[in-house]
DNA sequence: CGAGTACTTGACTGTGGTCAAAGCCAGTGG
DNA sequence: CCACTGGCTTTGACCACAGTCAAGTACTCG
């Protein structure tokens, strides 16, 4: 059930069998969720963490006048809200973006882990300082790059994490965002999002379609992109 | 000498005698800095964190273009690169943007904290979610707000997180960062940056100038920052 | 007092936003 | 089998915020 996690976690460091059982041993439900259901919210008093079995969810903020960014993309194997467990609420909402399954962990759970295992849980502080740096990535692209190259970013990011867990090769993956939310991910307007999906179609780069994105050109399209996959953090050191 | 860390901390939980003397031994040396000075490189081994005793310093990333995007500000009491300690490199630069002052904290050291000290541990894990945080925040910032609006947010941060540790008050605090710097936080060029300092000051809401910010009207500066504290977590919960 | 850095402004350009309408497609019900 | 619906995608015309380029001014510090 949690192989995807153990899939992430062991391409950066040896997990004894042991920690992967006290991993499997933090989950208490499994829940399921429709597509765009908002399951957490800003500000909720938490004591449970999401590990995201299947699916894709985002988190997001909005503005007074409608506009959204989603700070954040989420896919299977993401333990997607573990920050929540020293924060104790979010300041942004969580939302399923296709239909989810998805493991409830119990915050005294993760205490345990914290009291007993502390080399379990550097590699969970490693996964929530993975996320910052999937952050500071995107400030990079919302900041510098243009709405082509980020573009392009984005889908060489989500094609390297899904590559991981064994959901995308490179000549592509299943996608369930429409281009209303990619844009959000991007900062710019759904309009503009069809647009530069049109350009990098003709462009022989890539095609993204209702549920499918082909690559045709990985390498070309990473270098339009200037994708470093550093700030993923892809090899295995001890931690 | 660890004061203003410790009064980030307080604010949050309650510290132990015990805690405290564990971080004022996390210490090795001390270090001094001259303003914009390459700290730490992008993808450098490392075996040592820095905690930031006075002056300002930022995390940045380049783009092949010459574009530069600061992805966080860091100010006396921030624990500058913790996460470096689970990462073991980082996929950005360090740069100090004053003189600094740095204590020079060991990874080894670190790693005893996680074995003995698990709610220390848990505070330290904090920390480098709330620097997430502000990368969520930021991240809404560049993709979803005015230039205007952008930079009146960035203000209004400023203005909490100093006022936290002492060295703010709600007219203004002394800034080191001169308005391209500012601009390469807010993803916009340096004119423009001085275009929007100008409508600032022009609408009586704060005047930004070589080394001092002078806020006029905090509470009107945050209405149209739409500034919501919420994301830097400065109630007093147990971790 | 001179040199260098930082700030300021103007004129022009361009990327991406806005508004509006039409097309497309899958699923549903008659 | 077809009409209808609603969500999603596509396109066009026009606009505005922010970038570019260039020149000039004002600080600061040695």
């Amino acid at each position: 059930m949690i192989e995807k996690l153990l899939l992430k976690l062991q391409a950066r460091d040896a997990i004894t069998d042991a920690e992967a059982a006290a991993l499997a041993g933090l989950v208490d439900e499994i829940r399921l969720f429709p597509a765009r259901k908002t399951v957490i919210r800003k500000g909720e008093d938490l004591d449970q963490s999401l590990l995201l079995l299947d699916g894709v969810m985002c988190r997001y903020k909005d503005l007074r006048n409608g506009r959204r960014q989603i700070s954040a993309l989420h896919i299977a194997g993401d333990f997607l809200d573990l920050h929540s467990f020293t924060l104790k609420r979010l300041d942004h909402d969580v939302m399923s973006l296709s239909p989810t399954r998805v493991a409830i962990v119990p915050h005294v759970r993760l205490m345990r882990v914290t009291e007993a295992l502390p080399h379990l849980t550097r590699l969970l502080w490693f996964s929530t300082n993975l996320d910052a740096a999937m952050h500071r990535e995107w400030e990079l692209s919302l900041g510098q790059r243009t709405a082509l190259s980020r573009s392009a970013h984005l889908i060489c990011e989500l094609q390297a994490r899904l590559q991981l867990v064994g959901l995308a090769t490179e000549a592509g993956f299943d996608l369930t965002l429409n281009q209303t939310e990619l844009a959000e991910c991007l900062g710019i307007t759904s309009v503009h999002m069809n647009r530069v999906l049109r350009e990098l179609r003709e462009a022989d780069l890539v095609t993204v379609r209702s549920r499918q994105v082909v690559i045709h050109d990985l390498s070309r399209l990473q270098r339009l992109a200037e994708f470093d996959p550093t700030y993923l953090y892809l090899d295995r050191r001890p931690r």
